[in-house]
DNA sequence: CTTAATGATTATATAACTTAACTGTTCCGG
DNA sequence: CCGGAACAGTTAAGTTATATAATCATTAAG
């Protein structure tokens, strides 16, 4: 097989000016809904919102939502909180190493987070509503390559 | 000419999926990357930064700003306070409505995001080592596509 | 055992917002 | 014209999300 060719210096700029063409605009438009949605119909922040949902994701103590959303455990401990407060979150102290605490979603933050991805679900898809099917094609795969970009940075 | 035929359900799903994996922790990768170099560097907020942004992004009043930025014109005002006592902005009346306060980049604020942009552009760079011609081409069209998708939402 | 390391929490401070009230300016209907 | 509505911006006061530092409880290591 014969080896890929790499970009070219001038497409990379390209590239780059592109994505900051973009990123920062449509996140902060998606954002934008699920913001709205969650505060107005559920009564959570958006911040409150992002730890359930790296909870789902995946992190199961105080000290892995750190990690993943980069901010220290102290502010993660205030967050779940009021997450518990609201019924939202579980804390269940580990039986094997008791320094640890296992978040958990509650059903009903299970349910809540179900919702507002549902909402904005709806909402994506009638922004993408005519959608050309080379150009899904092309946004998968150039996200894709995006993804693979600055996952391990 | 052929119509293009318009993308399946099971497409958009896909892409809405894949959106929600890549947007989320790339773009907060990127902004983390611009936050160490914006406060460690040159002593300003991300949000300042932001603010600077989107003054040479051609947000010429605090309105503007508050507007493109979809926070209240107080929260820009108070920004602004900050960044006009750092130098790096300018506030002048204007003269044919005295109710506009024009705002505009110093020198040192142009500068600043120059070098912020510039220290981005190098570790971007340096992710995207390496990346395929054909790679970088898919970027380049799946990112225009995301841009149009939520440009007017 | 004692000390160090670890996970989580609490206390306290600050930055970035919000809404509400206010200032100054312009526009507009009478 | 002039008096009020609309508009751009600011100021005041309160909230939220964060930080750092100190502390607690637990486990690991010497």
């Amino acid at each position: 097989m014969s080896p890929t060719s790499p970009a070219s210096d001038e497409m990379i700029q390209q590239a780059i000016e592109r994505i900051w063409e973009t990123l920062p605009s449509t996140w902060h438009t998606v954002r934008g809904q699920v913001r709205r949605t969650a505060v107005e119909e559920f009564g959570v922040t958006l911040e409150q919102f992002h730890v359930l949902r790296h909870v789902r994701g995946g992190s199961a103590t105080v000290s892995e939502v750190a990690e993943a959303k980069q901010i220290s455990r102290s502010a993660v401990s205030q967050a779940v909180d009021v997450l518990v407060e609201k019924g939202l979150l579980t804390r269940v102290q580990s039986r094997t190493d008791r320094r640890y605490v296992a978040l958990a979603l509650t059903p009903s933050g299970d349910a809540l987070l179900n919702a507002v991805f549902a909402r904005n679900r709806a909402w994506m898809q009638a922004q993408m509503a005519g959608l050309a099917a080379d150009d899904a094609e092309a946004l998968l795969h150039g996200l894709a390559v995006l993804q693979g970009l600055f996952k391990n940075a």
